[in-house]
DNA sequence: TGTACATCAGTGAACGCGCGTTCACTGATGTAC
DNA sequence: TGTACATCAGTGAACGCGCGTTCACTGATGTAC
């Protein structure tokens, strides 16, 4: 795995003016967008250093810890800023939606190009850090938690206006989900698999969960909506 | 990160006994079944080093280089174990059903199961590498192509005796391949997700994917079946 | 049967490296008097 | 208005660590004569 450390110069802003007084704050924020631009590039918290992150900044390594306490707690920031950004991308898709299953739609296709356009940054917030970043944490005070209980809000609309077959829709939610995730992660981390065109792998993957969601000729029907554990 | 190498004895057999002239070849697969077993452990090649592999065979870490010209290519031959013990575990589940989508269903079930019980070695094999290990392959010398191909032919089966609703059955393959492939890693990376029980999950997706494959209501139907590329 | 020797299966110490983190420090700057 | 001083925003060197890898070596063992 190679490193972003040592090359010689990668940013030429290393002649960085020293905050004034009462305004150190502001390197917080540089650095936090420091770490945030090499996880992207580098794409897992163990390429990136302090030291990296520093140079990047233009300022001594040491002068991260008047920030962050340890490397844990920055890497932990920049995903808490990473899961925002992604909350409100789907967010905003769904918006426009003239229905339920339309709203439903208009989210899965933000998900999965949010994914394939942010690779690095959805590796980090999707396949690192759990257990030892969440594990402390009641399930929902987890990151990405408003995001999932937004998509069950969803589901369970779609099944109240008879878009959707009745069924648990937490449970469905979480096929829906592991589903988009799934082609996501796939596509991302397995570059040397022959691909189909990314538009026909999303139709397929969207289309289909959508499909699977209304009323199929294979599976049972059931009669009562089951409780949402929100 | 913890690395799997100081603790004091993880080995008792430490006391290994030198291999009689002629037989060195019985060093190299000691140090695979070790560094397997740690990769296991630990679950990601960045944890596991030389020196602890060496330390669990009861071996100096030179005497690694004798069978390996470097760490890399002893993670290559782990991960080529690994994907022939994956395939074998997914075609045997396979072998015994009854009709196409039977025989979907249940190499279905297989892969997340295979996946759940052996999560660390479900991550090496398909969140790490790619591309640094198989970019210079071509895609039908890719390990994992072969279980893939035998889906795409599986799904091919299911259409053409009418199990199935008739598409482009690489297409559709890659579809329920990213499916179970979504659910098996969120599940073993986010566990502090507040999962619905296993059996349920398992049902959820593996059903849906198989109502997915046949006729619904939503989608368009085609007539003719595209080329697979296998 | 005895012995010299080549070879095999390793060993043990060392290399240079990058890492996270600490600690004593420094110089500019705002403020109290 | 001038000045002493506390504080702020950092610096630079060093710490100990584990890592992959190399290299000169060693002792047992099979083999040729």
């Amino acid at each position: 795995m190679q490193n972003a450390a040592a090359t010689p110069n990668p940013n030429p802003s290393a002649s960085r003016t020293r905050s004034r007084r009462g305004e150190g704050e502001r390197l917080r924020d540089e650095v936090l967008d420091a770490a945030e631009a090499l996880l992207s590039e580098v794409g897992s918290e163990d390429g990136v250093s302090m030291r990296a992150v520093a140079q990047r900044v233009g300022v001594s390594a040491a002068a991260l810890y008047l920030h962050f306490p340890d490397k844990f707690s920055l890497m932990d920031a920049v995903c808490h800023r990473g899961f925002e950004h992604f909350a409100s991308t789907i967010d905003a898709a769904a918006g426009s939606a003239a229905d339920p299953l339309d709203a439903l739609r208009r989210m899965g296709r933000a998900y999965i190009e949010f994914g394939l356009e942010n690779p690095e940054k959805y590796k980090i917030l999707m396949l690192q850090g759990d257990p030892e970043r969440y594990a402390s944490l009641p399930p929902d005070e987890m990151p990405g938690m408003d995001a999932f209980a937004m998509l069950v809000r969803r589901v369970g609309d779609a099944m109240d206006v008879g878009a959707a077959r009745v069924a648990d829709p937490f449970l469905v939610s979480v096929g829906v989900w592991t589903a988009l995730h799934g082609i996501v992660t796939a596509m991302i981390v397995m570059e040397s698999f022959p691909w189909p065109p990314v538009d026909q792998v999303i139709d397929q993957v969207v289309e289909s969960q959508l499909r699977g969601l209304a009323d199929g000729p294979g599976g049972p029907r059931r009669t009562k909506k089951v409780a949402n554990r929100g």
